[in-house]
DNA sequence: CCGCCGATCAACCTTTCGGACGATGCGCGG
DNA sequence: CCGCGCATCGTCCGAAAGGTTGATCGGCGG
């Protein structure tokens, strides 16, 4: 038997994710939380289990999954399996390099749901089908030319942001923010910030 | 008792949606789809309900659900209840436009989804709590005053032009294009053409 | 008719950006 | 070990953008 905790701060969701669970006759929920804090005071208390099935946008948006799914992974040996939405290529990349066992969108069949957790209960990896495919695609197309930082910063810059405000919210100087921009508009071909964000936006970089 | 159908894509969703609506004792499932299509096939078919739970990502995603819930409302008079993690401002509104009932975001608490669905089965209005907020956020800062000629500069901003390009698409001087851009900062309450296109782009003015 | 608004342009000034240097430290792979 | 990419910061300067004020002109409605 397959002891599973739900990690989601959707309730619908953390549901849906019960119901498929229950479904199967080798696993059952043992627990569910809310929010990240809650999850590790209850792994830190003893809780035990067999997998994690944790939200990517788990408590605070900012920390993404990634460092919910680090605490974890450090602290405990439990596997975690990310589930979410949405994602671009960042997210998974940083969700598995912070120790995720696997990463699949909720829009997965049940059974592949059901697989996976099989899998990441075992230790193995279990990514997606639609996961792999965009790993793969994404080799083979280097369009990220971008580094993280830089990706970082285009994102802020897109959603409107000065250099200034940019410079704060990243914890950097304007003068970093400004040559990290340089760079973006090298590698995109543009001539401006707000081009950059134009032709982030049509290339799904955001 | 209140007959319920999911339609949504997501299995893990609509599991969780069911989960929501078998545990109230006043409404049931009767019936489940994972595309528009099916869920138009099976009312045409005499398929009856009182709500529809419709995922606004709802079968093809360039339609986002407007159109489905255009479809349904206009051949059957069943209240649609749009129900979606995420969404914009321009995508709640196209919603309501296009005859839902209401609109909650999946993170909405389980109390409120319930509430919401009576009141939709009732023919009330159900807006959740934070899409009632963003839209009276919105109705604060008054969008649509902008010009036809300022919407047409915000346009080419959004695309990256600088102001002297602007000018020159345009067949005016760059004093007129900062002019424009100088009353459409004013009216969307931004500070910077990048802003103002991140704003446009949210409110869905492009 | 006169006022208001939208569109057009201008001059002036301040702030912000962007380019062109250089410089440091760090980690990773040949 | 040494180079290279990444991230960090700095300076200098010119260009672009934004704010302010003010102006002309054409419609549209009271």
């Amino acid at each position: 038997m397959i002891d599973v905790v739900l990690a989601d701060d959707h309730p619908v969701v953390r549901a849906g994710l019960r119901a498929v669970v229950d479904t199967q006759p080798d696993m059952r929920v043992v627990h569910e939380t809310s929010t990240a804090e809650d999850l590790l005071a209850w792994l830190d208390g003893g809780g035990r289990a067999d997998v994690i099935l944790l939200d990517l946008r788990f408590g605070d948006a900012r920390m993404g999954g990634a460092a919910a799914t680090g605490a974890v992974v450090r602290r405990h040996r439990t596997p975690v399996l990310v589930v979410t939405t949405y994602g671009t290529d960042a997210d998974i990349l940083a969700a598995i390099e912070a120790g995720a066992t696997g990463y699949l969108l909720k829009d997965a069949p049940t059974e592949e749901l059901a697989r996976a957790v099989r899998s990441a209960a075992a230790g193995e990896v279990a990514l997606g089908a639609d996961v792999q495919r965009r790993l793969l695609s994404r080799l083979r197309t280097p369009a990220e030319n971008l580094s993280g930082r830089e990706l970082e910063v285009l994102r802020l810059v897109a959603a409107g942001r000065s250099n200034d405000a940019i410079a704060r919210e990243l914890f950097v100087s304007v003068a970093t923010v400004k040559s990290h921009l340089a760079h973006i508009n090298t590698k995109l071909g543009t001539q401006s910030r707000t081009e950059a964000a134009a032709v982030a936006r049509d290339r799904g970089m955001l």
